[in-house]
DNA sequence: GCCTTTCCATAGGACTCCTATATAAAGCCG
DNA sequence: CGGCTTTATATAGGAGTCCTATGGAAAGGC
């Protein structure tokens, strides 16, 4: 053992690694939706969109530019996967919508795809809940800072009501379903989710890492 | 709160979300070195070894085929970032070593990177001390089902005593350097990991993850 | 009613990535 | 040792991603 470096960029190579492994499993996913890896992005991406989404957006989403999404969307425009609508309220946009069978392309990626199932499977059920914590600390850290576009997550969601319960499993609450749930229930990707404004994310994100002083505590461990 | 999925489902989501910002920072910092993302991870697998790697073994690294490495290997050569070598036990097979020009393209390439830092940075020490041990559990299980090629971690180097100390801080042991460390020191990439046959390997993990019956244990909280 | 900004599409080009195949060297086996 | 199979690379060919730059159209501000 040598070659000391930081803790931080070990992690960020553990990181790429197994990101690295579920994009090369993408192909064969893909293929069963009769498309390819940057397609399948914009499928998943329009999943449970029902407004659809513009191509700005989706070029957001997804890292690219905005023409790079064009031609994605173009491929499956021409497959029959995707549609366009003009935007009622704003005649330059265009918004984009899965079709049905865009949503059955989708759900066959899905069942096809097995790195990443394998690789969660490897962590204990107390490190997968730690997991999950720790990538909602790290993606709400990248939203805040403008790198990524905010995410239906429930700590940007106006919904979320963090440590709002005695209760150390379910400490928090959701106000559309209006029920108690815990950490490691927290969605990635929530169909309801509906951004809150700037100054209520802060108190909610303060308020989610405020139990206990640390995020570790919220993992009930 | 809706749409439930899996805990493993919204982990998996979660990590591509990350390495998906993290893919969009790949642009600028390979532009710093004069290349693009492909080529950069060409560099970063060649990284620290001496006697290069073939171009089988890099497109295994990279998840692409070999015919995609032979491309980016050519324009890294063209650029004089690679250089080929014949093989000089197998006529057939050819290794790819750095240039000092690579090197100093890879150097200039991480010093661009900021993205995956930020994320990292968003984590408390124990976090990211959990989230090194995960990363190795969730890459050794995928090295393991040959799903990727093995990497230069600790748990897979026949130097690698896990466990060998009462000190719960540096209960490991590392026979190359003849030092003891604990789980927060793991390489990722060593370069002078040597690997450890298949027996020594499933024995050395058995000893790695058997320490108080969890890998929890191992983190030292 | 300008002028700037925002949204999208197109153009053009470099390059990735795939599959299929050619070429050459090794390894095996009788 | 010849012949067969396997392994290592390169090449061919083609679809498609991804970039920057730019053009046209609509929206917003003053």
């Amino acid at each position: 053992m040598t070659a000391d470096t930081s803790l931080s960029l070990r992690i960020q190579m553990g990181l790429e690694r197994v990101a690295t492994a579920m994009r090369a499993d993408d192909w064969a996913s893909a293929r069963a939706a009769g498309v390819n890896p940057a397609q399948l992005a914009v499928l998943a991406a329009l999943e449970g969109r029902r407004r659809g989404l513009a191509v700005r957006e989706i070029a957001s989403q997804l890292g690219v530019s905005q023409p790079s999404a064009t031609d994605s969307i173009n491929a499956l425009d021409r497959k029959g996967l995707v549609q366009r609508q003009r935007d009622a309220d704003d005649a330059r946009s265009v918004r984009v919508l899965l079709t049905p069978a865009g949503s059955d392309a989708m759900a066959a990626a899905q069942a096809a795809r097995s790195v990443g199932g394998q690789a969660v499977d490897a962590l204990a059920v107390d490190q997968q809940q730690d997991m999950l914590v720790a990538l909602v600390a790290m993606i709400r850290q990248l939203q805040d800072s403008g790198t990524i576009p905010i995410q239906r997550m429930c700590v940007s969601c106006r919904h979320f009501r963090p440590n709002a319960h005695a209760d150390a499993l379910r400490p928090h609450h959701c106000t559309f379903v209006d029920a108690a749930f815990g950490s490691q229930d927290l969605r990635m990707d929530c169909h309801e989710h509906e951004t809150a404004d700037p100054a209520t994310r802060a108190a909610t994100w303060a308020a989610f890492t405020a139990d206990g002083g640390t995020l570790q505590a919220q993992t009930e461990r």
